[in-house]
DNA sequence: AATTCTATTTGGAATAGTTCCAATTCCTAC
DNA sequence: GTAGGAATTGGAACTATTCCAAATAGAATT
């Protein structure tokens, strides 16, 4: 039993749980989306589902995206006005685009610096959502 | 001598010392995201503009936003991929976005918060840009 | 097992914010 | 005043996403 099949039967189990159905399509995108956690956009994982499943429509795919998101198996992740991502990090945890290449990698946050964030509000205030992001270069270090 | 007049001469210094010339156009469009700061989008500017400069085009609004973003002279706000919204607020701060009202308000920001979270990148990472952003509602409070 | 009912998928059209482009107009420098 | 570059303009193009109506698949019921 791989990680790929513990991962699946959790996805079944939340799509029943929300009253959805455990599609293969579903499923596949999901996969897609573990397979290399690099943040990728539809179009990257419209081009790694066809692999698998070549006759998929893109409609499809965005229609798995959104169902992933709304159960909380997945997160989506805006920067600027570019195309969408998904990352399937649950953990709380912020992002830093890389200007120089466009990658994006997952940035930890301590929960006690969430608090400190959420301190910011004035009172009455209620954050659902939180949302940090960092833009800039990575300096190589020589030696 | 009022304070467009202060802030509009502040526009043209600031165009000139980027070889850019002070234009009627560019400072319309700056004066009307100054005169309601309420995160207004492009297409809410370009309404507030019309009313000065009937015959201003779209594109010319595009423009003169862009150029003024360049400039420094107002941010841009992006929200999950909602049409963009400029803000003249130059101060560090965060955004509250209101799912209730659609309303965005500006949240201050410790100098010493965005050192702790500068703090989170690892060794090399330079942040040249933080997004710090909420999402959720208001409470009223009876009394 | 056939039928029914609903969820899901699918391909293509439509949408909308934004960008691009070529032509005109406006400034500035000479 | 002329020349040259900057800025504006209207409209076309672009593109990520959403919408839609028809086809398909799956679960439930008889
Ligand atoms: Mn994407
Ligand atoms: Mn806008
Ligand atoms: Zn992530
Ligand atoms: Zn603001």
């Amino acid at each position: 039993m791989n990680s790929s099949t513990v991962n699946c039967e959790a996805l079944a189990k939340r799509l029943t749980q929300s009253g959805l159905r455990p599609t293969v399509q579903r499923e596949v995108v999901y996969k897609a989306i573990l397979e290399k956690r690099n943040h990728p956009s539809t179009d990257e994982i419209f081009a790694r589902v066809r692999e698998q499943m070549p006759t998929i429509s893109l409609a499809t795919v965005y229609n798995c995206l959104e169902t992933l998101v709304q159960c909380g198996l997945i997160k989506q992740v805006n920067f600027e006005r570019a195309p969408t991502r998904y990352c399937p990090n649950l953990y709380e945890h912020a992002h830093f685009h890389d200007d120089a290449t466009g990658e994006v990698h997952d940035i930890a946050v301590p929960a006690e610096m969430m608090d400190r964030l959420r301190a910011l509000l004035p009172p009455g205030y209620k954050a659902a959502n939180i949302e940090l992001s960092f833009r800039g270069g990575v300096m190589h270090t020589r030696n």
